[in-house]
Parts: structure tokens; C-alpha cells; sequence
DNA sequence: GTGAAAACCATACCGCCGGTACAGTAGATT
DNA sequence: AATCTACTGTACCGGCGGTATGGTTTTCAC
């Protein structure tokens, strides 16, 4: 039972970056449970088929980086009241965690899935796209938060802002690994940081920086 | 000879779909060939391996994309002599040339690939990297222009406002396909764009809309 | 400690695919 | 007429995804 669990772990660990190097079509069975020290036999016994590893790819991979934006949201909350600086220092945190993974961001799932889409079915694309919604909503509440205090520059819309961060992220992880810089993503989310603070700050910078901000600059 | 060349182009072409749809890894050549209607030994004849294949569509790619902003910068720099202006034009032009694809943008070559770099040799990643390099190069040679005629606001560095653009095409085509909404990349440009109007036109917006500017709203 | 369920292993097999090899050929070019 | 280009046809190899089936060990509940 325990057992179990850990070898799917180690199977999907192991399958993760091979997808994340390769590709799902190219990452071969043979060579995962190679690695994992398991025979075919038992790759089948976790999963009936490639699909149903993809589909728990998937799940592990939205559910990790829900944590990630939990846990980093809430830190942010935590240390402002304001609804700008908190989300000004968890947008820093953010690219802080970005910036100290070693080998920089080892990739988005989503991402990949999205260029191989027609190797997976409804079920794989339908959570995606759901993850995807989920964590746009949560930039785009903070926004209008931030908005329902502050004036937001006019002829921006909100949702799209919340979206460029997502496209932010993802493309800097590609950037970086086409540039072959595990920084760029970090510079990234601090670029798209000062933008925001552009936003809800036009005229007078010195006013949107009070005493309470810990972790803005 | 021109027959040669067009089967070539064909085969290409067959490829660059598969390719974008389910990866490299996933896009078999007996799949290609039957749609282009010829043998494998056709296919072979014009590809030594399936290295090659992915060396010439990363080319074709990359120079097609040249093209493309060849164009677009250069009907910007038409329509303005301030090359704020300029820029602008050029991003309205390219934000409604991803609006008007039919279908969506069909994605970026060099997206999947940096997503499947275990692939390839090192010969098809330089072609990527160079790429990548060379435009965003072009984004921060305008964006310095802009910044020797107008006062950037502090603490952007403008070479991560170039990398960014790169950032928000490639996450916007993510994210138009991963919400099944082609009108998102589009959004995103025209985004990215009234970002830059913020970053060079701080306090008094009205005065950066001269007469002169024909695109820009 | 025993019985059952969980977590595998071993073996054999199918069909597809990437890739190689090699021989042949229709049509355009020179 | 000879040559080159642009293929076709056939045959083959090894690897991989996937199925099937039966056996074995480990773990846990009672």
C-alpha cells in the first residue's frame, strides 16, 4: 500500500522529466521503468495505459503548483494589509523561488501538453484548462482588489493583465532554457512586477511605497 | 528540380502541423508521407534522418518569422518617424495580423522545441537559440531608441522589456490554446503594448498620441 | 500466524515505426 | 544519347507501446 504509492511516485517522477527533455510522445515506457528498477509488468499494474500516466502527470503537476501559489498568496497576505504591496511581495517571493531552483525552472507541464494535445484526451486537456482558469482567477482577484483601492490606468483590462502573467512565467521558462539563462525567468516575474507597480502607480511612485511594505523595494 | 523543391515544401509544410499537434517525438514519418503521397524512400531522399527534418523546419521557421517582423518594422517605421510611434504601429500591426489567423495562431517552433531539446543535436538548438537572440535583439534596439527621445521610467531594465515581448507571444499562444480562445494572444500584444505606452509616457499620456501617429489609438 | 489483498515479476506476443540498404525507373536537362 | 533529378518498390532490423496470462512476494488486517 505505502509501497505502492512510492513507486508510482518514483514513476511519475522519473516520467516527468523525461517529458519535460523529450516530450511525452518520445518518453518511452521501456526507459522509465529502466530507471525506476521495475518491470513493465509493474508500470502497468500504476497505470492501464501512456494516458492514464499522462492524466496523473497532470493532476500532480496542477496540484504541486496549487500549493505554490497557496502557500506564496498567503505569505504575501501575511506581511501587507494592502492589497498592492501583498501582491507586490508575493510576486517577489514568486520570482525569489523561481530564481534559487538550481538548474533553473525544470518546466511547465502544461505547457508541453498544449503543443502535443492531440496525443492526449479530453480528460487530460479538460484539467488543464481548468488549472489554467484557476490560477488566472487568482491573479485576476488580486488585481481587483488591488483596483477596488487603488486606480487602475485606464484602457487596461484587468483579466488580460492577470493572463500576461501566466504568459509571463511560461514564457520566460522557455526563454530561459532557449536562452540558455535559468535567470530570465527570474528577471521575468520582476519586470512584470514593476509593470504592475506602473499600473496602480502613475503619477507619484513615492506615495504607493508606505511603511508597511516589508519585501518591495 | 523545381518538382524536387516542391515536394520538399510539401513535406515541410505536413510536418510542421504534426509537429505542432502532438511534438516531434509523436510525428511519425510514415503519417507525413502518407499524407504528402509519396514513399518513405521519397522521404528519405530529401532527409537523410529525422534530424534533418527538424533542422529544415526550424530554418524554414525562423526565417518565415523573419520575414514577418522584417515586414512589420518596417511598415512601422513608415507610418512614423517617432520611434515611439513606431513601435507602437509595429505592435498594433503584429497584434492584428495574430487576430486575423483564422484558426489561431498555430504555434511556435521554437516553443515546442526548446520543450523536446533531448531530440535534437546541438546544430538544431544553435538555429533556436540564435533565433531568439537576433529578435529579441530587434525589440531592444527599438526600445533603446525609444528611450534616446523619451525618459524611460527607472528600474526597468529595457533588455527584459525585449525578452519580455518574446515571454507574452510565446505564453500568449499557451494560453490561447489552453483556454481555446485564439482572440487571447492578440489581447496579450495589444497588452504588452499599452505596457510600453506606461513605461515611456509616465504622467501626461495625451501627449505621447501626436497627430502624427495613424495606428495608434 | 494466517489469509487475503496489494504489489509486483516473467514470458511471450502483436503491430507500428524509425531507419537502412539496394535496385529500379520516369521525366527533365544537357 | 547520356546524365541527373526525383522519386518508387521491396525487404529487412530492432525498439517500443500495448495486451495477455500466469506466477510470486510483500504487506496488512484480523
Amino acid at each position: 500500500m505505502r509501497k505502492g504509492a512510492e513507486t508510482r511516485e518514483r514513476i511519475l517522477e522519473i516520467a516527468e522529466t523525461s517529458v519535460l527533455a523529450k516530450g511525452f510522445g518520445a518518453t518511452s515506457i521501456e526507459e522509465v521503468i529502466a530507471e525506476a528498477g521495475i518491470t513493465k509488468s509493474g508500470f502497468f499494474y500504476h497505470f492501464k495505459d501512456k494516458n492514464e500516466l499522462a492524466r496523473a502527470l497532470m493532476l500532480r503537476y496542477v496540484e504541486e503548483n496549487d500549493r505554490i501559489f497557496d502557500d506564496v498568496f498567503h505569505r504575501g497576505r501575511q506581511l501587507s494589509d494592502d492589497p498592492l504591496q501583498s501582491f507586490l511581495i508575493t510576486l517577489k517571493l514568486l520570482a525569489e523561488l523561481m530564481g534559487d531552483l538550481p538548474n533553473g525552472h525544470p518546466g511547465c507541464l502544461i505547457a508541453t501538453f498544449t503543443y502535443q494535445e492531440r496525443l492526449f484526451d479530453r480528460s487530460v486537456r479538460d484539467i488543464a484548462t481548468t488549472a489554467v482558469r484557476s490560477w488566472n482567477g487568482r491573479f485576476s482577484d488580486a488585481l481587483n482588489e488591488i483596483a477596488a483601492v487603488y486606480p487602475a490606468r485606464k484602457g487596461m483590462d484587468l483579466e488580460d493583465v492577470a493572463i500576461m502573467f501566466s504568459c509571463v512565467i511560461d514564457g520566460g521558462i522557455i526563454m530561459s532554457r532557449g536562452l540558455g539563462d535559468p535567470r530570465v525567468l527570474e528577471r521575468q516575474i520582476l519586470a512584470f512586477r514593476s509593470f504592475v507597480k506602473m499600473l496602480f502607480a502613475p503619477a507619484a511612485p513615492e506615495i504607493m511605497l508606505p511603511p508597511t511594505a516589508i519585501a518591495a523595494e
